[in-house]
Formats: structure tokens, sequence, C-alpha cells
DNA sequence: AGATATAGTTATAATAGGTAACTATTTTTT
DNA sequence: AAAAAATAGTTACCTATTATAACTATATCT
């Protein structure tokens, strides 16, 4: 960095010492996204693993949950719940009445649209998910007390909860 | 919800009234990773906006900061920092190279190694990004304080900074 | 020299996510 | 009531992301 004038001349070799692991000092650690999904992709991780004996996906969990919050919930509803595209909800409904979690009912004063229910199998293993994830959660957040998972919980909601028009 | 002793029976039609579209009140709303991934998608979504004009995603724009912190950085090094796997750094790289942002220099001491540097284009791009990239973290977190910024920040970083061993 | 490890690459596959166009039904307009 | 427009769901398709496995070229270890 020395024998010329360029912030970093292509002409010298990489230097010997290790680079870090982290992206300590980096304009990078003051970026929201790049905090945001670094600390997503972790919580997830955790989240797959705790749900891997169930083979449940984050998508599926969430469906289930709001299914169980509004039995007769139709596909139109959830997509816009939990912001994602109709056709992202015809597969994901498919494999939870595939295995038997979730039934769709067409609904009589509307025949276009079908209520989706949770199944007694259904309404069994999403409240066992419920705990796991509960139970993820922690163990991906070791390093906050429970005062700070609470705060963060209450931030990440004020910062979502609030669309201005781009959803 | 009364005719029968079943919590969602599958016999009744959906409700006439409409559903929220929110998951409020729902088990959803107290999971981290649910409020990580709404949170995570509004912030890359302005992102992508931000980042438009330039055409740059937001893996690029990671690689490009940490090349400028650390010019002549290895795509070892590179994988390592910023969690993603070598492949995942070769195309990353390719299109920096392509579009005059970076170079790869073989390194003399190591010649499997290459060390990444930027191009005066480069370096020019990533200081304009910066700002934008700054600006467009301001506008997606309106709804929080200065304060309420920097402790979201800093309640991520610390999540994702104690990496166990699941990484 | 031969075995082993490492840096980078290529090929490949699984998956998420998004757009466009189609069917069936309902609502609105004329 | 017939025609037009809107809506719910579906299908087909396309792109980007991400992970895995196998390959090459160098380097290191014994």
């Amino acid at each position: 960095m020395t024998t010329s004038k360029k912030t970093s001349s292509p002409e010298q070799t990489p230097l010997e010492e290790a680079y870090p692991t982290t992206v300590e000092g980096l304009v990078l650690e003051e970026r929201l996204g790049y905090a945001l999904r670094r600390a997503q992709l972790k919580v997830f991780k955790h989240f797959d693993e705790a749900m891997r004996e169930h083979d449940i996906r984050p998508a599926q969990f969430s469906s289930l949950v709001v299914i169980e919050g509004y039995p007769g919930v139709t596909q139109s509803n959830l997509a816009q719940t939990l912001s994602i595209d109709p056709p992202r909800v015809v597969s994901l409904i498919n494999s939870l009445e595939e295995r038997g979690l979730a039934l769709r009912v067409r609904c009589k004063r509307d025949r276009r649209s079908h209520g989706i229910f949770l199944t007694k199998t259904g309404e069994a293993l999403v409240d066992r998910l419920k705990g796991l994830a509960e139970q993820s959660d922690l163990e991906a957040t070791q390093s906050l007390s429970e005062i700070e998972r609470r705060q963060l919980l209450t931030l990440l909601r004020k910062v979502y909860a609030s669309e201005e028009s781009d959803d």
C-alpha cells in the first residue's frame, strides 16, 4: 500500500496476513440489510434444524399458523396476509393437502374461492411445531437477554409493519 | 365456530368478514424468523430500488465493500467473510470483472489463489453506492428513530456475530 | 517421489420467487 | 337479460439463488 499512489494497486500481491473472517470495521457493519440478512440466515438455520424431523419449511409453518388462527381463510387472504404471490400459495396448500395437514373447502357463497382448514393431524402438528419454533428462536439468539429479544422483535415489527405502498 | 365441538370444522364455509391482511394476534407475530424475514424483505426492496440504476445486487455490493476494505483479498477469504460458498464467489467476481469493477491478480507467492482488487471504476462506483445504501436504509426504516435504528443494528449484530459452529 | 490438502472452477440440481396467460365464477354495466 | 369487467385460483414458464459434487492446478507434507 505504500509503493503506489493508488489505493489498491493491482500490481501488488495479496497480503501475507490472513484476512479476517468477519466484516468488522467495514461499512458493511453499518448496513441494516446486511445485518438483517446475516441474522435471518442464522435464525433460519436453527429453524430448519428444528423442523427437519417434520420436514416443514418456513413458509409452510407460517401458513399452518395462519390457517389455525383463521380457519376457513381463503388463498387470497393467505397471500395478502403473508405477502406472497397467489401461485406460491397454490403449491403451498397443495403440499399441506397432500400431507393431510390441511384441506380446501369450496366456498358455497362464492364458488370461486376455497376456505382452507386444518385437519386433526394438521392441528396436532402445528401445536407441536409452535413449541419447536419458539425453542429454536431461543437457541438462535442465545447471545441476547430476554429483554433484548423482545426489543429486537418490537423493532423488527415496527420496520415491516409500516408498509407504505411497496407491498 | 359454535355449531361444532371441533376447533375448525371443514363443514362450515369461510366467514363473511374479510380476513385481516396482517398477522396481528397470531403466534407468528412472536416469531423472530418471521419478523426478520418480513423486515429483510422490506429493506431489500428499498435497496433494490436504490441500486436499480447501477444494476447492483446485494451480494455484489457486499463484495465490493469488502474488496475495498481489504484490497487483494482472496476468493476464499471473501467466501469466509461473507459466509457464502466458493462457487458463488466465482460468479460474483466474474460479474464484477466483466463489468470492469474488479479484477483478479494471480498471487505470485501462491499461484493457486487470486487477489481481488477494485479498478478505478470500481472504487468510484462503490463510493457512490455506499451513500445510496445508507440513504436506502433510512428510507426503509422511516418508522424508527435514529436511536432505535442503532439499537436494531446492535441487536442484529449481536445475533449473527455469535456463530457457534453452524457456519 | 508420492500422498494429501488447498484455491478456484465447472457442472448440476433443488428451490424460491415472480410474470403471464388461462378457467371458472361472480359482479357490474348497459 | 346479455355483455363486459373483475376476481379466485390455477398452470406454465422463467429467472435468480444456493448448495453439492466432481474436476484442475498448484502447494505442502512425509
